[in-house]
DNA sequence: GTTATTGCAAATGATTTGCACAAGG
DNA sequence: CCTTGTGCAAATCATTTGCAATAAC
């Protein structure tokens, strides 16, 4: 986990008058464990094998309170739950691209994109605050060699790809 | 509503071996009888005030066909339900600026946009399919001059912002 | 000691679904 | 006819919430 959430989120939690919990700290220490994103059952998952009783409840609520500090951030994958994103500390203006084929997630940044965001929202008469790019797109591999490392693994690992419901 | 809508979802009937029934017809109509985005309970309402006793179901049915067939897009506004965009038949990519402060939904269109987006997602090694940049922005207006046209229209007119629940 | 936090189970709210009946082709 | 579509009410499913018990500070 990198260093300064702990840090970030003791400063929130002194501005905004809250309280530091052991609760809290578990959920947040399994929250940044790997950059991967997660949803909210996915975490309760991952904190009830760390053999810990913390309650889906405790998790949902924390999970709101690290959004609200801004220390993680919210994203649509298209399925019908809120996915985590815990990796925005680190690129703070990353944008996703999503596998229409093998559902997986590329995370890339671009200043281009940003810079031209910003004059189209300005020209627009808006101060720019944040942008949200998805892309989706299809497997250059699958198309051109018939097979998809990735579509393949998905299912040998039997990770389920984001669909809707 | 635009004349091209009920043919091309005749043919996308045809073409699956479905029906036409009075109830998408009329759904159809209610759906592209304005510009404005709504959710599904939002256009179930303009059905039943039309004096119709079409089922939600149906609507929500409708609504999937319609999705499929690519005559309406989904859009994700920051609220928890699906909202509903009917204009992309006339804009085909188009984007949204949402206000933070006023909630108001701006469309808009930018070549440089998709072309720069098509290129990375290309030297990322795959092929485009679809984009969706949402802008999060504040009104220049209520920073400058302490008040937005808009804001405050929303609280006279007692819409409901699009915020999360 | 106060006040915030937690766990539990029940509530919510949007969306989906099973089923019997109705209606398109 | 044969199959797809509809209405209804019940079911889902992620997420939220009320409340009594606990734990920060």
């Amino acid at each position: 986990m990198e260093s300064g959430i702990q840090e970030r989120l003791a400063e929130f939690i002194r501005r905004k008058g809250l309280r530091r919990t052991g609760q809290r700290d578990f959920i947040i220490k399994s929250a940044f464990s790997k950059d991967e994103h997660f949803t909210a059952e996915e975490l309760f998952d991952r904190v009830r094998k760390s053999s810990s009783d913390i309650s889906r409840a405790t998790v949902y609520r924390t999970l709101a309170l690290l959004v609200e500090a801004d220390l993680l951030r919210e994203i649509d994958l298209g399925d019908n739950q809120t996915t985590y994103d815990p990796n925005f500390l680190e690129k703070p203006s990353h944008n996703h691209l999503v596998c229409i084929d093998c559902g997986r997630v590329v995370e890339f940044e671009d200043a281009h994109i940003d810079l031209l965001n910003d004059c189209v929202t300005r020209r627009l008469g808006f101060r720019p605050v944040r942008q949200t790019l998805k892309i989706e797109a299809s497997c250059e591999q699958l198309r051109l060699n018939g097979r998809c490392p990735n579509l393949i693994a998905s299912r040998l690992s039997g990770k389920r790809l984001r669909r809707k419901r």
